[in-house]
DNA sequence: CCGTGTGAAGAACTTCACAGCC
DNA sequence: GGCTGTGAAGTTCTTCACACGG
């Protein structure tokens, strides 16, 4: 019976449950839309509509915030957007830098999002010299030689990565180096870091694999066609499917052609330096 | 356990859990760049490090799709890529459909990580009749009154939403009246939909707010100061309420670590410079 | 030996249901 | 009465550790 456990021993003293933290958002969401519209209070049982999960999950979201609603009569609309954003940590500004201004890059300098929640874009980086200079949302992109003067000067500790997969690994050594210690990556490939530095990812292509999985069950199911188009999904043309073949012995299977460099290309790039 | 046929074991056809569905397009993509390298097989610790995950948890979310491995050696990558391929609905064609072509959808469709998992962009779809017919990521913009008819004919069943969060609901409500099943939201907002329909959604601001979560926590473990630059915008709203929490040391851990960061540093570089 | 595959222990998260307060 | 806040029960996910087979 080995009790040593060496690894990080439960300080679950006053730690908001990870699970919690991700769902902060949503509710700040919601709340913001009631605000706007001057509604001073809701129930838990409103709100959590509002947001999309249940009002058990959300009562006891908020009671590791503390009790901040009131017995028999809801939760102060105004005081809970407060709480919740400081808790977020919303209530200063958050600079951040994003590298590789291509479509996805432009895409999310574009996004309103951003913005109206705390965060300041203070530079957009891209290493495609015919990018620099060319105003992206109102702001000129910046070289990527200038990327840790930029991050020192403007303090930055958040950035995001929105570059192609080859060059997503150096761009985050050279931001962790820089001093960033959040990362935001759109890239598919899965950065390492030192300790101390937190990544969260944002993968498109995962997200539709995920339907796709729970789709084709749905088709499998003993009944199928709830409506019309279901069937047995007919792939009618084509479909060449871009996976080796089941029996598939042979281990040879050299680089089957494919002049692809990289499971995924596009946008303009970001390339070593 | 039967050691017999790896085929469906009748136990657990009907069950993979959520969480191991998640992870395998982590899997398939480590796999598929092993197989560009003509790796032959890999070991659950390799396997693991080039995906992210530890390798217990992957030998656990792989014995639910089966005894696909060989003790003493490891897994065959082109029979596992097939094996989670079909386990995802890979190895069939999905026509999907984008509706809302601005930054964002037009950034979507652009995207190379989506037509080579066996998704096809069977149409773009926008409200603007000024977009109509231009070309993007060479398919040409349709104009939303074909909704119906372009997912009936196409077979769609999984839909993308990129559309300005006001407009997403009623997107919504058409794709599924016109048999969508799945649908990708990119909307910052709730989606109501019937039973039966998979919605997914990916929230850019929201990975952001729950990075400055953490990294609020971090600058206030060590130092009681303020962050860095801006001061605390905050607009006390009323009484402060002592919930504070400066101990912390939370288990988190959160995003992407599973704790383990490379103890080697790098890890197999998976992208040709 | 090796590394897979897996029961079992443990941790995290969700849901229940009701006490407590307005 | 109505609704929050929360122990407790229930569920899902993760990690451990070791038997098993190549």
């Amino acid at each position: 019976m080995a009790t040593g456990r060496t690894h990080r021993p439960a300080t679950r003293s006053r730690g908001i449950p990870e699970a919690t933290v991700a769902r902060l958002p949503l509710y700040l969401r919601a709340l913001t839309a009631l605000s706007e519209r001057s509604v001073p209070t809701v129930s838990s049982e409103e709100l959590a509509a509002a947001a999309g999960v249940n009002s058990a999950k959300l009562r006891k979201d908020f009671s590791y915030l503390g009790s901040y609603g009131t017995r028999g009569v809801g939760y102060d609309v105004e005081y809970l957007v407060y709480q919740i954003s400081r808790e977020l940590g919303l209530t200063q500004d958050w600079p951040i830098v994003m590298v590789g201004i291509g479509n996805l890059g432009a895409a999310l300098a574009n996004y309103g999002g951003f913005a109206s929640r705390g965060f300041r874009v203070a530079a957009l980086i891209d290493a495609d010299p015919a990018m620099v200079g060319k105003p992206v949302a109102g702001i000129a992109v910046q070289f990527i030689d200038d990327l840790e003067r930029i991050i020192d000067e403007n303090g930055v500790s958040i950035g995001v990565i929105a570059t192609p997969a080859g060059a997503a690994q150096q761009v985050c050594d050279r931001l962790v180096a820089a001093g960033v210690t959040s990362i935001l990556n759109f890239a598919p490939t899965v950065l390492s870091v030192p300790d101390g530095v937190d990544v969260r990812k944002v993968d498109l292509s995962i997200e539709l694999q995920i339907l796709a999985f729970h789709e084709q069950r749905k088709a499998g199911e003993d009944n199928g066609a709830p409506a019309d188009a279901g069937g047995p999904v007919a792939p009618p043309v084509a479909a060449r499917t871009p996976v080796a073949d089941p029996a598939a012995a042979t281990t040879a299977a050299g680089a089957q052609g494919d002049g692809r460099n990289g499971p995924d290309g596009d946008m303009p790039a970001v390339m070593p330096a």
